[in-house]
DNA sequence: CGGGGAATTGATTGAAATCAAGATAGGTGG
DNA sequence: CCACCTATCTTGATTTCAATCAATTCCCCG
């Protein structure tokens, strides 16, 4: 038996919107189908290739745009090269920063990504006259901002181990929302992009990821392919009650 | 000369607001004076010690507070103790995570306090009818978002002595908005909170102290009191630049 | 003036960084 | 299809910065 959708004139919905994500758990959820319109007219798609800057610390921003699929990094760098990463966003999120000229972090494809823009100031002048984008922003925001204190407990306070059984378990629980089955996956990072995620250097990642194998608590093919045999064991490492 | 105020009928605005801070920079200033009179009618102000705490973490929140006067921490605790602060909100900031029910923080006062409370049904409610209101809730979200990432590359990446340096930085250009001197002031939190603030233990952190004094970038009296000769010093100090 | 928590200072240990080789894997061209 | 090349990752040896352990000393308060 078909399921109708909810979308009364779903013909009226641009092409390229009616499959995506972020109609869904997105921003554009909180759109009409004719403001959706209106904003596809100057929206544009790209393909990122991994590493691809998005946008770069103290640029104007001039898009905001949305991950349709892969995974972007938020990173700050300082005057002599040391570099944090303060964020990890997966589609379907929201990428940028509302409200300011000019952007504090950088943001590049971690993976190979596709994202959806749109110039700012057609989005931002579609959030003064639609409340309910502005709540779904005001949401994602507040989502980030739990997300990077709980981050700031890990960088502050974990052990190098618990750093790198935190990340294990902030990819196993994030990269694909929608499966069931969380304890196999791809990491999303190198492990240079790991260590400026936790606050490490690459060797002492690697020692991390060896000592967690031989104790097995993951399992690692071919450097990227993850397993977790018991997520509630690494949640443990991880420091996590 | 006089400067007449803005507000067009000042004779009906709560008492209790009208010389509150809040008002101008903080989320009050979203309301109508007519609103403002509705959400006095459920609110009410109280002292807290230093150490007096708002909220814990994993409670219910029941109410929201904007800080009149004195500096709140935000505190995350891992099981075994190791404690973690991942935020200091000043006066007038709205102390308060909208649209949760359960506290992932504590909030506790880090100096002698005054706070102005509201029931969290009333200003959700509130919320929902006034798209102004949401609007500055979303920019202080984007504030605090803001600053946690730089904070998190403070606690990744930087020495001890940068991240004590950072520190006072932080506290001379957020403590007193309204002074021009930023030059001398009061040191909020204790030795044991700036440990748990910058993820270093307190001998550290009194260590580093000790090495700005000798090398004059700071002067200290009483345990407190903090004189910077060269702000720009300070700043270098703390890697900004 | 004396008591007690907070802060400083000192001695030592330890976890992660740094320095330095190797091993592995993914990609390219013969 | 295989050999080679180069990135990336792992492993090992050593150093270093901050943690830990242990006394004092300093203030604030009664």
């Amino acid at each position: 038996m078909e399921i109708r959708r909810q979308d009364i004139h779903n013909s009226d919905i641009p092409l390229v919107c009616r499959a995506c994500e972020a109609r869904h758990g997105g921003v554009c959820g909180a759109l009409t189908s004719e403001q959706l319109s209106e904003l596809n007219k100057h929206s544009f798609r790209n393909r990122l290739e991994t590493g691809a800057e998005v946008i770069g610390q103290g640029e104007t921003v001039v898009n905001y745009s949305n991950i349709m699929r892969g995974v972007v990094k938020l990173t700050k760098v300082m005057a002599d090269g040391r570099q944090q990463i303060v964020g990890l966003q997966f589609a379907p999120d929201f990428l940028g920063r509302p409200f300011l000229e000019e952007s504090a972090i950088t943001a590049e494809a971690a993976t190979e990504s596709e994202v959806c823009n749109f110039p700012r100031h057609v989005l931002d002048r579609l959030v003064k006259r639609t409340p309910e984008l502005e709540h779904k922003l005001h949401q994602q925001a507040l989502k980030e901002l739990d997300e990077a204190r709980d981050w700031m407990l890990t960088l502050g306070r974990k052990t190098a181990q618990e750093k790198v059984a935190s990340f294990l378990y902030l990819i196993a629980t994030h990269i694909d929302p929608e499966s069931v089955d969380r304890s196999a996956f791809e990491l999303p990072l190198s492990r240079a992009d790991i260590a400026d995620f936790l606050g490490l250097t690459i060797e002492t990642v690697s020692r991390q990821f060896t000592k967690l194998r031989k104790e097995n608590v993951i399992r690692i093919e071919n450097n990227r392919h993850v397993t977790v045999p018991d997520m509630d064991r690494l949640m443990r490492y991880a420091g996590n009650d």
